[in-house]
DNA sequence: TGAACATATAAGCATATGCTGATATGCTAT
DNA sequence: ATAGCATATCAGCATATGCTTATATGTTCA
């Protein structure tokens, strides 16, 4: 490999494991690897605001991790499996411990998709 | 697994992958793959001050990344196989470019080991 | 069209991060 | 002991990051 392209690529691997490096943006990936899920799910789910939420999603999004399907008023966010990191990003969220019961606890509170 | 240890799971997780996202100690990681490195190697290798490699050698050895072995006046560093996160930074080296041109470079300066 | 809801963006703030230069500590060999 | 080298730590600075509140944009439906 070229050494301008290795240069590109760790610069690549980087951005994204620092990404990854969040507490919220990586249970909201392990989230996304079962589930498709709206902003006002992930709003429900972490205890920060509507705006924080969306921001991490655009970073996320910026990068190519995600992406996003609008469905009415909502947008649906889901792994890119495009995205040539796609192959990394599974093989660390394997070592992230399941967050399924976040969304369980959704539903019993009636919240899933509380945007409804 | 308890609510509690997915917690804490998730949140080493996540520190350990903040730390790797960083390009400098990312490439650091990718050497002591392969190589036991001291300091002053990766201050011929990197363009920042030994402060600034030390540094960041702190911070991968506080969170049990790395291990160092005293030789003498020189302090070699290589990977610590016993961490429980070491498993998931192979799989993540993986996906990171050999950086051991960078130390053919050093050679080819007749700088490996600058200090001795 | 306008009200209601979902999402995005802007501005600002507090804290975290990565770096440098200066200095301290630790080891070796004379 | 002391000089010389390797490494660690300290203090300070500039920038990045994550969050909040306020506001803008986009969509649906009456």
């Amino acid at each position: 490999m070229e050494v301008r392209a290795k240069e590109l690529e760790i610069e690549k691997a980087s951005m994204v494991l620092k990404l990854l490096g969040d507490k919220t943006r990586l249970a909201m990936m392990k989230l996304l690897e079962k589930n498709e899920c709206c902003v006002c799910e992930f709003v429900g789910i972490f205890h920060i605001s509507q705006s924080a939420i969306s921001q991490h999603l655009r970073k996320l999004r910026d990068v190519g991790l995600v992406k996003e399907n609008r469905k009415g008023q909502w947008i649906f966010y889901s792994l890119n499996k495009d995205s040539d990191m796609y192959e990394m990003v599974l093989h660390i969220l394997e070592f992230v411990p399941s967050q399924d019961e976040r969304i369980q606890a959704l539903e019993k509170q009636g919240l899933r998709i509380s945007c409804q």
